[in-house]
DNA sequence: CGACTCACG
DNA sequence: ACGTACGTGAGTCGT
């Protein structure tokens, strides 16, 4: 209604704001650490049944970015004196990890040809001739489409998601899986070894147990389907960021680099980094995450730096 | 404490 | 027939 009405629009607005200023504006300065003068996070690596890592008190994996209001509290997050904050996060990593795993060679061949991912995956699904000739209509429906195989996509999710028709979410899936027959194979394969083990397990082998694959509730079955399709993917990005934290680490240590590792966010690690070895630290982070795990296609690590987290992106 | 909402990847 | 895209944490409200 929000479209259409001004009241719902103000409701929804008001919403937002107050969401913004209840639990970042007024919560994170009562956090702020007098012993050292910086708000300091947990992570927890025993909660996310993926293997994803998860903060809280204050959970510093959430900090608004999506808008322009919420860019301004990631803006307050600013490195000492002297240093700047460098933010690096992998490009596509999940889907990525999906070309590996289902080694289908459309997909590999896209990334291996650095192809925008969801302009290629359009070309493909609607059949457009050249990759450039992709509306923005049709990128968009095919970036809902890239997400929705993460997730174990349905028709009702897809067509939920994009705001068309069922029947239209149906012909889109069934174009994408003709025109990348090794993702469809990997997703019957995934649903079939979760069925048969009982478990599903990332590329470095750690598992996720699925307790309700075999549920005689269709509704649970399903659910435990759609976790045998993304755990692998989620949780090997989990991995490999891991593995990329201890190599950073390592670097850091090795060069003697004045920088400190602060935050990570799934997919992006934030580095407080002296002025001075800005350049010495973005190299050594960048071949640290590139070279946390050997794929069939290669993992792209994009960094920025700023005088706030904001900025470093 | 659960439901709902909304912030993130 | 049935419910529906994956993973989290936190504020608010009602019970």
């Amino acid at each position: 209604m929000a479209a259409e009405f001004p009241l719902p629009r103000l409701i929804l607005e008001h919403r937002g704001l107050s969401k913004l200023r209840s639990t970042y504006t007024e919560r994170l300065p009562e956090r702020v650490d007098p012993d050292t003068g910086r708000v300091h996070t947990s992570y927890h690596q025993a909660v996310a049944a993926t293997g994803r890592l998860s903060s809280s008190d204050p959970n510093l994996q959430n900090i608004p970015v999506r808008t322009a209001e919420g860019r301004r509290i990631r803006q307050a997050f600013i490195p000492e004196e002297g240093s700047l904050l460098l933010a690096a996060d992998y490009s596509q990593i999940e889907l990525r990890i999906m070309a590996h795993l289902s080694g289908d060679r459309g997909l590999r061949a896209a990334f291996e040809a650095g192809q925008d991912i969801h302009r290629a995956t359009a070309a493909e699904v609607f059949g457009v001739a050249t990759p450039e000739a992709v509306t923005a209509d049709q990128r968009r429906a095919a970036k809902a489409i890239n997400f929705g195989l993460i997730y174990g996509m349905s028709a009702f999710g897809l067509a939920r998601n994009l705001g068309i028709e069922q029947g239209r979410a149906r012909e889109y899936i069934e174009r994408y899986f003709s025109r990348y027959p090794g993702v469809h194979e990997y997703m019957e394969a995934a649903r079939r070894t979760g069925r048969d083990q009982g478990y599903v397990e990332t590329l470095f082998g750690r598992r996720l147990y699925l307790p309700e694959i075999g549920s005689r509730n269709a509704a649970r079955r399903a659910q435990a389907e759609r976790v045998a399709i993304n755990a692998p993917m989620q949780g090997t990005a989990a991995d490999i960021i891991k593995r990329a934290m201890l190599k950073v680490s390592e670097g850091l240590q090795r060069d003697r680099l004045p920088a400190r590792m602060i935050m990570q966010v799934h997919d992006e690690l934030v580095l407080e980094v002296s002025e001075d070895a800005v350049d010495a630290v973005r190299s050594a982070v960048i071949d640290a995450m590139a070279g946390a795990a050997n794929l069939s296609v290669d993992l792209v690590v994009d960094v920025g730096i700023g005088e706030n987290w904001e900025a470093a992106h």
